[in-house]
DNA sequence: GCTACCTTATAAGGTAGCCTGATAATATGA
DNA sequence: TCATATTATCAGGCTACCTTATAAGGTAGC
């Protein structure tokens, strides 16, 4: 889309949210992989673990918040309960439904994740400083919090 | 990873950015799809569209900077040329090689693009205000650069 | 002009990660 | 009891990669 000779010129918007997303997530697949836990891939973190709460998340919901189909959402599932990084309980408040728990392999590595993110926060303050660090987080949130708003007031449009 | 019903707290580094990235390319894919490029994929715009120089790249550059292989790319490149985004014609410095070229379609999908993300800096620049979103891009891009030095120092370590 | 190498294209076969559609089991709530 | 909601599972399909192997053409050194 944009010329990728184009060095000279400031850095251009999408190309540097691309690059960051991509940075963040090979280096955090590299920790993964260094710490045991290389039967774990990109999708088990952007579209599952990402979006589990503490106590739990019924598997309907993961796979809303997902954007994809419970089928989907449902081997995902399955594959990391067979590697024990997932246990699927009886949900306590509706007998139909289930919910999807960390299991012991899935808190490691989501302590894994946690160390890595603090680290590189760590790494990227001393590039930058951790005002200015702070600040482009905060514009970042601001800005998807607008768009996010605006998304619900015209309609969801589905995904 | 993190725990997705955690709202309080300050944004989490991580998390605005994967969210920034998945909201960019969202919105550029229905863009694309509203002018008629429904059959451009997100691979084409990340793998290939955005690897492009103006004047041309060889295929096996395309798959270098892909981080993929020569066979993958030439499937996309195909795929591309069958449908009038790319041409590919020879490399007018070396007989061997071919050289990937924008075709009118391509064009038109790039300006698409350009437009779009013109569009796009203008409406954050509402939200939060032209100069804080010069300087998050600049405090994005200056730590992508550290991270890029960093990797070709102690070794490029593949991909 | 021969040869070793480079670049590209093509084909076969495999895997991951989604999709749609259909079916069954179970639990809820009216 | 019965309609509905939730989940699980199976079948079949597609895209986007991968690896391995082969073929074809151009380049450059000798």
């Amino acid at each position: 889309m944009t010329d990728a000779s184009t060095t000279e010129r400031a850095a251009l918007l999408p190309q540097v949210i691309i690059q960051a997303f991509d940075l963040v997530l090979d280096e955090l697949y590299r920790h993964l992989v260094e710490t045991g836990h290389d039967d774990l891939r990109p999708t088990h973190c952007l579209n599952v673990f990402r979006f589990m709460d503490c106590d739990g998340t019924r598997p309907g919901v993961l796979a809303a918040r997902a954007g994809m189909t419970p089928q989907a959402m449902g081997e995902l599932v399955s594959y990391l309960e067979r590697r024990g990084y997932v246990r699927r309980v009886q949900d306590p408040g509706d007998g139909r439904g289930r919910i999807v728990v960390y299991a012991e392999r899935g808190t490691r590595a989501a302590e894994v994740a946690e160390f890595f993110f603090a680290d590189l926060e760590r790494r990227w303050a001393v590039v930058v400083g951790a005002e200015r660090l702070d600040e482009m987080v905060a514009v970042l949130a601001r800005v998807l919090e607008s768009a996010a708003r605006s998304e619900t007031e015209s309609g969801p449009s589905g995904r």
